[in-house]
DNA sequence: TGCCTTATGTACCAAACGGTACATTAATAA
DNA sequence: TTATTAATGTACCGTTTGGTACATAAGGCA
């Protein structure tokens, strides 16, 4: 396949790989796969079929391509807030603050690609289980900032607090990507916020 | 179209209406809409396309019966394991381990078809807003669990328990459609379980 | 200057899709 | 018995689907 990805020799390409794999992100992420046809893909990223084919294999293999890299995006993305939330269980209250202001935005109105592939394409893309991926990195991130808030590992609780929040994350996601107004996301995030409290 | 469900002239249907809806709405259920074609459709059901097109209308009509049957349903079990789970706290306790059996079970492993739906197919059918209408149901079923736990109603409280609890359950759903065993499964509602201890 | 390699763009393919025309069958009503 | 109504089953429709053949263009290299 394609795997000389700079090639000195041949003509060169005319798009760039990695702002064409974002735009088709954001394109699968407001339509999910099943709803977007290689002809929207097509128009989306402004290159013809032959090359998106010779460039990133079938369909499959492109959205292959599009979840790990989102993957990482998203992983990342929870690092920053957690770095900027800070210590304590302040800290956890900053990362919901944090959530929320992405939850509201026009990006955030649509959820999470992962959420929304795990529930399309449970086992359809084959050799690659994303979903258990995706909820193993993130409940990695929501670990350290649990145990970054001053709860001790080990004892249990710090554990529990973590799923309960992972769980609770997933389910925003779910709501988020519904129609669901601010105001709505603000009471389900208020209550997380109320729970913590107790913390 | 078909409102004489119950024609006492013509040739008689060959096949019970509501049972085949019910073999549907798991098919759909197992395989999102996007992934189940007409052919799928004919093959579990047994009935051939054009009486399945005469009884249901087009496949975007069919999957909203299907969607409306399933969110009755639905809403019924809950109810049920509500009242099964008894009053007070213990009864909190006693519906997450109602809706854990439940999550463990091989139709539990499929998720919740409104989740999946809302997440597949959000603003695809026209004219019905199931995630909304899901979500509030649901909502509604939990704040009843949570007034019948003792909670006061309209101190804040009360509502959220239930933003909380209807959160982590639609997280729950992702958690059970996508691969998890268990105990896994077991893992996250215990965090729930911790949780309603402190209540 | 050619040669080789790779990307591009048009035009096309077979298969699968959702949906239907039409002749047939089976029941009730006159 | 016959007319009417409705459900069935075969065979088919046009469109869209994911995917490709092929000729052309544009670079590096000898």
């Amino acid at each position: 396949m394609n795997t000389n990805t700079s090639a000195t020799v041949g003509r060169p390409r005319l798009f760039d790989e990695d702002a064409v794999l974002a735009e088709l992100t954001a394109l699968f992420w407001r339509q999910g796969y099943g709803q977007t046809s290689m002809a929207d893909i097509v128009d989306a990223s402004g290159v013809h079929k032959p090359s998106l084919y010779r460039t990133f294999g079938s369909k499959e293999e492109l959205f292959a391509l599009v979840l790990r890299r989102y993957l990482a995006e998203r992983i990342a993305m929870f690092a920053q807030m957690i770095e900027l939330s800070g210590p304590g269980v302040a800290g956890i209250q900053n990362f919901l603050d944090l959530f929320e202001a992405d939850a509201v935005s026009e990006r955030g109105r649509d959820g999470c690609l992962m959420v929304m592939a795990s529930n399309e394409l449970r086992g359809v893309l084959p050799g690659y289980d994303f979903s258990a991926d995706y909820r193993e990195q993130m409940r990695g991130q929501i670990h350290l900032l649990i145990l970054q808030s001053g709860e001790v590992d080990g004892t249990g609780v710090a554990e529990a607090r973590t799923d309960l929040v992972t769980a609770y994350l997933l389910g925003l996601n779910v709501v988020m990507r519904s129609t669901a107004d601010a105001a709505e996301i603000h009471r389900y995030v208020d209550a997380m916020r109320a729970t913590v409290r107790t913390w």
